[in-house]
DNA sequence: AGGAGTTGTCATCAC
DNA sequence: TGGTGATGACAACTC
């Protein structure tokens, strides 16, 4: 109980306490663990833990300086340090680059697979899952869940219906001129998207086509089909990785789009409705590394035997097709678009089925309700924001000010005083009574203050200089005159022995004038009966004591001095006991006087680091809310890329009949792996019912 | 006269 | 066990 009272009557942790309850939050129990014990254990019991010393190596570690020597706790320091250290990592947040890859895929005309290089010498490499479909026994990819997947299909009713016709017919005949070709549209793209050099161009782009229903290689199709998706569904949809990806999808609105792209995209055939109504933004300032490839896809006059019956036998319209999209970077995207159905999420269920409408101008979010926590996040911040004053414009602000100095910093390097001084003043006064050494500080405060009081000057005029760098509030100047000084400095300077601990306040200006400097006059009278009486009057009660009891020595040795000297200097006397009594008294009074201006400037110098702390702690919230509200902001441009990109994307893809798909009838929808797909929208829209029953699930 | 702030002192505890 | 530091509590003092 005594020690829950110590607690709670300590000036430094109520501040805290208060400072918790104004909403700055401040977690004392991980703030403080490495110097206190937990709040917990304060409050419901005594703790060894936190005892006088433990508060003074509080302090001590507060101010970044050195450790008490009697009672250092080093693990307690450095792990204070170290956590200091990742608190301050914080404000540094990396965001990973990404390449994402991305294929179009058209069909031959024969028929047969033939991937229309990149201009810019992609290599051939089998990179992709989809390399494995094309091998013979690509049926031993043929995984359970590759197997669940194709059951899932078939509840899905997901059919492929044979597609007899031939996206890139019009192409390489320029039949039909009308529509641009997929392979033309893919050209453009590239031209549009900063291939690169390591870029790779799948060897396996056969597997692509032979992703299309084929009933010599029915494995080929629910390997190429299946299992991108397979693998969407089964992995884990932690937000990390849903975070990981969103940092991915952030770095393709960095996708370069040069005016001479953007000329050659938008010079299409007279007619095309895309070239009026897709637009890409300009470049922003996010690092982007997207490679669109593309691929042609096999003939679709495969059937779709391949398919298990019900799948066969499921009415779909005949037109539609299953056309994986596959990078040769699978890693880009991953969970975010895990069985994502892009259409779901681009297109809204009543859009019909007309050209025009792939170019829609107002298209549902194609993040959903993944950015929609995330405004939701942002609105909730900027509230908070707005409630605790802060605004992205003040943050701003902050931040100029705080980069020289961000982090939680809970050195004293800029604190006032302070620290060196107040620092100085301490180790030497605690350590007075060991050591006579002086430090300057201590020193030249007591040389210009004189003898009497304690306030120094030097001391004070760090705390002004500090008060003004770290804004600390004007109650802080009525703190810095709180007097603080090592008296064993007296002992050092003889010709000051004689002034004892007196209160300087105590006189008026006027006396302290008179006092220091007497006037000529003054002297000339020769008042020294005057003087005497303001000597008496600078006189502590001890000193009045000593000389009544006429004590050989000055109060200042008795006080000062080590044991050793100290009892040296009473054998040298014949004392009475009351002599004894009271040179021991004096003893004890100044010792104890001491430690308790010690005592007064450790809290007064922990309430002030933990005010600064606060203040840094504040503008550590600030500046990660401000940029909170930029990654936001950034995610939203990204979600206007994305969109505008399905679009193009949906937009070029054209039938066998070099028709453009149906956003009512067919939707594009990213695999666990990368891979794109048209799929039906109804099998679309069931998949993206399952993505949405499953956070729930997983939730309950 | 009384409140607030400062300082000294005592008592107590811990080391 | 005595010395010493730390600190709460109180009183004295000044403004």
């Amino acid at each position: 109980m005594l020690s829950l009272k110590k607690y709670l009557t300590e000036g430094l942790l109520q501040f805290t306490i208060l400072l918790s309850l104004i909403g700055v939050r401040v977690d004392v129990d991980t703030y403080l663990t490495s110097q206190l014990p937990p709040l917990r254990e304060i409050i419901l019991g005594p703790s060894s833990a936190y005892t006088q010393t433990q508060f003074h190596n509080l302090r001590n570690t507060l101010d970044g300086y050195g450790i008490h020597p009697k009672s250092i706790d080093l693990d307690n320091y450095f792990t204070a340090r170290r956590l200091l250290s990742q608190v301050r990592a914080l404000d540094r947040f990396q965001v990973p680059t990404t390449e994402v890859n991305a294929w179009l895929v058209h069909r031959d005309p024969e028929g047969s697979v033939s991937g229309t290089q990149p201009s810019s010498g992609l290599a051939l490499e089998s990179s992709s899952g989809l390399q494995d479909v094309t091998g013979p026994d690509n049926g031993v990819r043929e995984s359970e869940t590759e197997q669940g997947f194709s059951e899932d299909l078939e509840d899905l009713g997901a059919v492929a219906p044979p597609v007899s016709g031939d996206l890139t017919k019009e192409v390489p005949g320029g039949e039909d001129q009308t529509a641009l070709s997929l392979e033309e549209c893919l050209r453009l793209l590239e031209a549009t998207c900063p291939f690169g050099e390591n870029a790779e161009f799948p060897a396996n782009v056969a597997s692509i086509t032979e992703a299309v229903p084929s009933e010599s290689e029915p494995p080929a199709l629910q390997n190429s089909l299946l299992s991108p998706l397979l693998t969407g569904t089964e992995s884990p949809f932690d937000l990390e990785q849903q975070w990981q990806d969103l940092m991915s999808i952030m770095e393709m609105q960095a996708m370069e789009v040069n005016t001479s792209a953007s000329e050659i995209l938008y010079n299409a055939p007279p007619g095309d409705p895309l070239s009026t109504n897709y637009s890409l933004a300009p470049n922003t300032p996010i690092n982007q590394n997207v490679s669109l490839h593309q691929a042609s896809l096999g003939g679709c006059s495969q059937d779709f035997s391949l398919f298990s019956p019900e799948v066969e036998n499921l009415p779909v319209a005949n037109s539609s097709t299953l056309l994986p999209l596959v990078p040769s970077n699978s890693t880009s995207l991953n969970s975010t678009f895990s069985s994502t159905n892009l259409a779901g999420l681009f297109f809204p269920p009543q859009l019909n089925g007309t050209a025009n409408d792939t170019a829609g101008p107002e298209l549902p979010d194609p993040l959903g309700g993944l950015l929609d926590e995330a405004m939701l996040d942002e609105i909730s911040l900027m509230d908070l924001a707005i409630e605790e004053g802060f605004n992205p414009v003040q943050a701003s602000q902050l931040e100029e000010e705080f980069d020289s100095d961000s982090g939680l910093s809970l050195d004293s390097s800029h604190s006032p005083s302070s620290l060196s001084s107040s620092e100085g003043s301490s180790s030497s006064s605690s350590s007075s009574s060991s050591s006579s050494s002086a430090s300057s500080s201590a020193s030249s405060s007591f040389s210009e203050e004189g003898a009497v009081g304690y306030s120094s000057d030097s001391e004070t005029l760090d705390l002004e200089e500090a008060e003004g760098a770290v804004g600390y509030q004007p109650e802080y100047s009525k703190f810095c005159r709180m007097s603080y000084q090592d008296p064993s400095q007296l002992s050092c300077l003889p010709y000051l022995e004689h002034v004892g601990h007196n209160h300087t306040y105590n006189m008026a200006p006027s006396a302290l004038d008179s006092a220091d400097l007497p006037p000529p006059s003054t002297l000339k009278k020769g008042s020294k009966e005057k003087q005497a009486d303001f000597l008496d009057k600078q006189m502590s009660r001890d000193e009045h004591r000593a000389r009544a009891m006429k004590i050989p020595f000055t109060n200042d040795k008795i006080i000062n001095l080590p044991v050793e000297e100290f009892n040296e200097l009473l054998s040298k006397y014949q004392l009475s006991e009351a002599q004894l009594s009271l040179i021991r008294d004096i003893r004890r009074r100044g010792k104890n006087k001491m430690a308790a201006q010690n005592c007064r400037k450790r809290k007064l110098d922990t309430i002030l680091n933990l005010e600064r702390d606060v203040e840094d702690l504040q503008r550590d919230k600030a500046r990660l809310l401000r940029e909170k509200v930029e990654f936001l902001r950034s995610l939203r441009q990204m979600k206007q890329k994305v969109q505008s990109l399905y679009q193009e994307v949906f937009g070029r893809l054209r039938d066998e009949n070099g028709r453009p798909y149906s956003p009512s009838q067919y939707a594009l929808q990213y695999a666990g792996d990368g891979s794109v797909l048209l799929i039906p929208r109804t099998m679309a829209d069931q998949q993206a019912r399952r993505q949405e029953r499953k956070p729930k699930d997983r939730r309950k």
